[in-house]
DNA sequence: AACCGCCGTAAAAATCGCGTCAAAATCGCC
DNA sequence: GGCGATTTTGACGCGATTTTTACGGCGGTT
C-alpha cells in the first residue's frame, strides 16, 4: 500500500489528481492549504507528497522546510511555467522532483513511480519485538507486552532507536553519544548510564537484570531481542 | 547495495550529487551540517562518505575525527582549490581521497569506485569461525558453538580482535602489546600470558591444549581457525 | 641432575566503570 | 512569567576489570 498526500488549492486540479491516483491504487489524502498539508503529513505519514507551489497561506518553500524538518519522504512539486525562481528555491529546500504545469497525468505518474523507487525511506522500517516490549520505528512508538503505549522522552526515544536499529551490534559509548547528543558530548558517558537506566525501568520486565538492553562494561551497550 | 552519505552545505551541489549517485544505484543519505553528518553516519553506517570541507557548524577535520573514532569507512573529501592547507589536514586526519572543486561527476564517481575497491568492503562479513567459537568483528561479539554469546572484557576483546584480524600470522609479543596496551607497555609480556590464558579459558574447548590460540615460544602468539 | 628462561595458572590488590538516586538547571508550553 | 516535563549534574556504593604478585611446570643446556 502506498500512501500519497496531494496538496493543491485549485479544487478542480486537486480532484483530478485524487481521482487518478485512487484509480492507480494509491491511498490518497488531500489538503488545500500549507497548514492543512503539514498537519495531514504528520498525521498520515505519506510515502510521497505532491505539492503545488503557490498556496494561499504559506510559500511552497515553507511547506517543504516544514516537512523536511522531520521526514525524508519524497516531495514532487507542481509549478506553473512562470515560477522558475520558486522552482529552484523549492528544489534547494529539499524537493525531489518538479513537474511544470500544464502536465500530462502520465508524466506525473511516471515521476511519482521514479520518486518512490529511489526513496531510501520507503524501505520498510522494521517493528522489533522482544519478550517484554515492542518498538515500531516507523510509528515512533514503543509498547509493552499488552500493546499499551510506553511514554518515552525525546532523548530516550532517540537512544532506543539507535540501539534498536543496530540490533545485535555493540554500540560504543562514543558512537551513541555522537549520534544522540552530538560530537561535543563524546566524553559524557554518564548520560548513557542515566538514560539506559531510564529505558530499562520503562521497558525491561526486571530492570535490575536486563534481558535486551545489555551493558558491555568498558565498551558500550547492545540491544538484543 | 552500497550506501553513501553525502555531506555538503550547498543545496544545489548536494542535490546534484544525490541525484547522480541515486542514478548509479547507490542508496544515498544526505546531510548539510557536521552534526547531522555524524548522526546520520552512526545511524545508517554508510559504506562511503563524501564530505565537503567548510561546513557551517564544524571544521571538516573535526567531522573526520568524529567518524574515525569508530569507523574505517572510506571518506572522500571535496575541497575548493584555495583550501590547500585544509586538504592536507583532512588527509592527515584520516580522509582517504580528495577531489578539488570544480570537479566532473565522472571523476568523483571513479574515485568513489576506487575507494570502495580499496576498502575491505565494509558490508562484507568479517565473521571468523572456528570449530569451537565464532568471532563477529562488526558486531563486536564472540559466540560459542551453540551461538551463545561469550562475555569478554574490553582488553580481552581487543587482543582477540588483533589476533583474529591477522589470522594465520605470527604476532610478536611486541606487536600485540603495542597495539592493545600502547607503546609504553612493550616489555610487559606477562600481560599477554594472563590475557591469552583468559581467552583460552573462555573460547577453547580444552584450554589446556588450545587449538586456535597458539603459543609460539619465545616469539608470540598465532590465531588459526 | 641442576640451572635457566619462558610459559601458564591462580588469586590478591588496585583501579575503574556502572547503576541509582536525587537535586539543580533548563526547556517548552501556556 | 509560571508551571510541568525533561535534561544535566553530582555523590556514592558496588561490582567488574586490570594490574600486580606468587608459584609451579616444561624443555633445553651444561
Amino acid at each position: 500500500m502506498t500512501r500519497a498526500l496531494v496538496v493543491d488549492d485549485d479544487p478542480g486540479l486537486l480532484r483530478t489528481l485524487v481521482i487518478n491516483l485512487r484509480t492507480r491504487k494509491y491511498v490518497v489524502d488531500a489538503a488545500a492549504t500549507g497548514v492543512a498539508a503539514l498537519a495531514a503529513a504528520s498525521l498520515h505519514t505519506p510515502d510521497v507528497v505532491i505539492l503545488d507551489l503557490g498556496l494561499p497561506d504559506m510559500s511552497g518553500v515553507a511547506v517543504i522546510e516544514g516537512l523536511r524538518g522531520w521526514t525524508d519522504t519524497p516531495i514532487i512539486v507542481l509549478s506553473a511555467r512562470t515560477d522558475q525562481q520558486d522552482k529552484v528555491l523549492a528544489l534547494d529546500a529539499g524537493a525531489d522532483d518538479y513537474v511544470t504545469k500544464p502536465f500530462g497525468m502520465d508524466e506525473l505518474l511516471a515521476r511519482l513511480r521514479a520518486a518512490l523507487r529511489r526513496a531510501p525511506t520507503s524501505e520498510e522500517l522494521p517493528v522489533v519485538q522482544t519478550s517484554s516490549f515492542t518498538v515500531d520505528l516507523a510509528a515512533k512508538q514503543a509498547t509493552d507486552r499488552d500493546g499499551r503505549p510506553i511514554r518515552l522522552t525525546p532523548t530516550e526515544w532517540y537512544l532506543l532507536e539507535v540501539l534498536v536499529r543496530h540490533e545485535g551490534q555493540l554500540m560504543t559509548h562514543r558512537q551513541l553519544l555522537q549520534t544522540v547528543w552530538g560530537p561535543d558530548y563524546e566524553t559524557e558517558a554518564h548520560y548513557l548510564r542515566v538514560y539506559v537506566g531510564q529505558l530499562r525501568r520503562k521497558l525491561e520486565l526486571d530492570p535490575g537484570s536486563p534481558q535486551h538492553l545489555l551493558t558491555e562494561t568498558g565498551m558500550g551497550y547492545r540491544f538484543v531481542s
